[in-house]
DNA sequence: GAAAGCGTTCCGTCTAGCGATACATGTTGG
DNA sequence: CCAACATGTATCGCTAGACGGAACGCTTTC
């Protein structure tokens, strides 16, 4: 790999905040990204007054303008405004948390997340992203799309993140060959422990799958019969309001 | 100001899509930029590296990598979640559309936006920014926030949007008095000829104003005196749920 | 009170970034 | 149908600006 060009240490900047740390300051963002402290402080600088970045106690955190350009990203706009009927009255029929989200690369990448009003909050975040092959959403997504998709996933390996998560790749075919048969994937305490979901793909008026719906919640609180047909019926609702 | 730097170009060129052009070839860019062709080409070939642009037909639009980053920011993620169960249920029980929003230098900046179920969609979106004196939630912030910041939108100028916007900063201050003693802002068709809205300010448990919500809609279909409490009920319920 | 860690500043080095220019290809309009 | 125009791409000489090591002052920690 090339040595970074400016714009790659600024993203990298960047990209060294997660969710469990919004404040960073510059001795740290030298660690998280290999740069210099001088350099880190002049591109933070810098990417403060861009709005990219904003100064605070202890440091930095990312800033607004990140916020009003990631509203702008069109692969979601559309799609996220569309879906947004039907993801609420999915969750009030279901009682659970109902997740949309759309293949990116090997993850698949969270567009809206609603929360049961009920349940306990679940770690999945909107722009948060998790391996598609661990997940509900994330093999509604591949049973439908191309077999590159596929091959490029299975390339990248498949991560075991919980015990039952599917990784090897003959099993996986496998599995994704059931749930193109049935049109709805489960995931069954694969994605995290003590989490289960049913999901469903959406597609263009192409054909193409462009995204999946999943409702989700703890085992032992989520019936799959009941809810596989609610995220199916959504999930044909979302396809028919994209036509 | 001083010749910009890599950085400030690259930003240039994120900022020159909008929502009614999503697609923006080479050309395009380099007029809305002011940069050179071959600058644009080159800078947008390393954005299109790090994920922040995507080649399309047509040329580039902005990236997934930039949703990610725009979920990160802090100043909007746990008063949006926090938030969301509220502004849900007032959007039921007002039956219009409700915002959730910040002032962000001179203006408003939305956080959240929950359409109408049945009403026509309004203008307004999430990630979008509107100046602060011409909006219910943006008289609702400047009411109760620091003097200075009021100054600031006052010495930034105050653009009229509709025959209606308050211009004068005389009258601005007046109205602004009017809201800190009622708790509740109006927006007449100040921001947009046939919109109306009322709006209250939520607070952190310093007192501080962080955020207002507003419920929105055409002029003759929302009754401000069934309104108005409404939304000042779910104000101070917001407020509550975080201290 | 010494050590460690922080953020900030300086400056010599040198290369990465700039954009003018040229070119190939596609589009448009008369 | 073809000239004019617009597009995107590639090249390259030039140098301004980016890099980061080192030093420093201040704060925190033990």
């Amino acid at each position: 790999m090339s040595a970074p060009s400016m714009l790659g240490r600024a993203v990298s900047i960047l990209a060294a905040f997660t969710p469990g740390r919004a404040t960073l300051g510059v001795s740290e963002l030298a660690r998280r990204t290999g740069l210099a402290k001088s350099t880190v402080h002049r591109l933070a600088g810098e990417l403060v007054q861009e709005g990219l970045l904003e100064p605070v106690e202890g440091g930095f955190r990312l800033g607004m303008r990140l916020f009003e350009l990631g509203h702008l990203v069109p692969g979601q706009r559309t799609l996220r405004e569309r879906a947004a009927p039907v993801l609420g009255e999915l969750r009030e029929r279901s009682g659970q948390t109902v997740h949309l989200a759309v293949l990116d690369g090997t993850d698949v990448l969270y567009l809206d997340v609603l929360p049961s009003r009920s349940g306990p909050p679940l770690p999945s975040r909107m722009g948060g992203r998790m391996p598609a092959h661990a997940t509900g959403v994330g093999k509604a997504l591949l049973a439908h799309t191309k077999r590159s998709a596929v091959e490029t996933v299975v390339a990248g390996g498949l991560k075991r993140l919980t015990p039952r998560t599917i990784a090897a790749p003959g099993l996986l075919h496998a599995e994704l060959a059931r749930v193109a048969a049935r049109g709805v994937a489960f995931d069954g305490e694969e994605s995290a422990v003590g989490l289960v979901c049913a999901a469903s793909p959406v597609h263009d008026r192409d054909g193409a799958v462009i995204a999946a719906i999943s409702v989700s919640g703890r085992s032992g609180r989520l019936a799959f019969n009941r809810v596989a047909p609610q995220v199916h019926a959504a999930a044909r609702t979302l396809t028919g309001a994209l036509q």
